[in-house]
DNA sequence: TAGTCGTGGGG
DNA sequence: TCCCCAAGACT
């Protein structure tokens, strides 16, 4: 049981738990406001050891603010390939481009400024005043309510208001003067090494306060929030080849993989095969009259709440000079299959062009 | 506020 | 194989 006059010994215990088990980041090293602001940003529903190659790549090709500011949205979504989220990159370039107009490119240290931010929540809000700037907020995130509800054994969903309240304010009477840096750092890799979904309460360093783990139910806590059903897809898409080049189209601006490069394609009605679904949909989004040549493969991947089995093919033009007219895009290309890796591609498609590197049917229909 | 927005690793 | 869910924010 976590009683008030406890509070600093388990605050002091977990701060010297991190300090011996922290892992080593390159946002852990002189904390800089602009590196902790991408570390957060990058982490968003993110696992830390994907963040962190995907935060050297960004680091090295922009170094600061302005850079990333002055970078093109085509180049900094680039740069997110593969990671999700894209409105993430998105909000992240405008936020660059207010801290420039608005800051005098210097990251604003104060909470409301940040909060105000493009991007920027409660949780990321939090974590960069203290992170970056040393001041004493808490920042909630999974970790910190999963940390939380298990040490208070808390009997009902965490996202549910009351409960998010009472974790803030527990956080807050936890938080040690001065030091929020480490303390919300802390909590957070507490929950992502030891206090995680399947515990590892034998290398706790607070388990002797922890409600749950003392009634024995620390794998019942936090009480799961109901879940959203999984829809299940078949999407079919087409490599359309002519004189060697690849018939690429660029998504609208908004929706799921805004501003991204694509094989066209399109969802498999009902009763219908997949080759009719992309005949179907060539003439629909380019008015491209074409006939499927082979089935590529299969490839099965999920975005969201959707599973999607993505049917490729191979296709040929039956007429006509490429010349599309476009109804779902805002341009195209005809492209060489080595400049493929130019295009920020959605990670099914970029599946795909993996696999047709290696591909020999691939190799003689651009040849033809 | 409930839906939308990606992806890959682990159990 | 299939389901869970991870340093959330926005509309």
């Amino acid at each position: 049981m976590l009683h008030t006059h406890d509070h600093s010994v388990f605050s002091a215990t977990l701060l010297d738990w991190f300090d011996a088990h922290k892992r080593p980041l390159p946002w852990r090293t002189d904390y800089q406001p602009y590196h902790v602001w991408i570390s957060e940003i990058m982490l968003q529903q993110t696992q830390m050891e994907r963040g962190v190659d995907y935060f050297l790549r960004w680091t090295d090709r922009l170094p600061d603010i302005a850079a990333v500011a002055a970078a093109s949205e085509d180049e900094v979504l680039k740069l997110w390939e593969g990671l999700g989220y894209y409105s993430r990159v998105r909000n992240l370039h405008k936020a660059a481009r207010i801290i420039m107009e608005r800051h005098g490119g210097v990251f604003p240290d104060d909470i409301a400024s940040i909060r105000a931010l493009p991007g920027i929540g409660d949780y990321t809000a939090g974590a960069i005043a203290s992170i970056a700037f040393g001041q004493d907020v808490v920042c909630v995130d999974a970790n910190v309510e999963r940390v939380i509800a298990r040490v208070c054994d808390m009997d009902s969903p965490v996202k549910q208001k009351e409960n998010m309240a009472f974790i803030r304010a527990t956080a807050e009477s936890l938080l040690p003067s001065g030091k929020a840096r480490e303390f919300n750092q802390a909590m957070m890799e507490l929950g992502a090494l030891v206090c995680s979904k399947k515990a590892r309460c034998e290398s706790c360093p607070v388990s002797r306060w922890c409600e749950a783990l003392h009634l024995g139910i620390v794998q019942e806590r936090p009480v799961p929030a109901p879940r959203k059903p999984i829809t299940h897809l078949d999407v079919a898409t087409g490599l359309l080849i002519r004189d060697g080049r690849i018939f690429i189209q660029k998504r609208p601006e908004h929706g799921v993989w805004a501003g991204f490069w694509e094989f066209p394609g399109g969802c498999v009605e009902e009763g219908e095969h997949p080759s009719e679904t992309v005949v179907r949909e060539f003439m629909e989004e380019m008015e491209f009259a074409v006939t499927p040549i082979d089935k590529i493969t299969v490839i099965n991947h999920g975005y969201t709440t959707y599973r999607v089995s993505l049917h490729c093919y191979f296709l040929k033009l039956d007429k006509g000079d490429g010349t599309p007219v476009l109804h779902a895009a805002t341009e195209y290309r005809w492209v060489r299959f080595d400049e493929l890796d130019n295009y920020t591609l959605p990670a099914g498609h970029r599946k795909l062009a993996d696999a047709l590197a290696t591909d020999l049917r691939m190799a003689a229909l651009l040849k033809a």
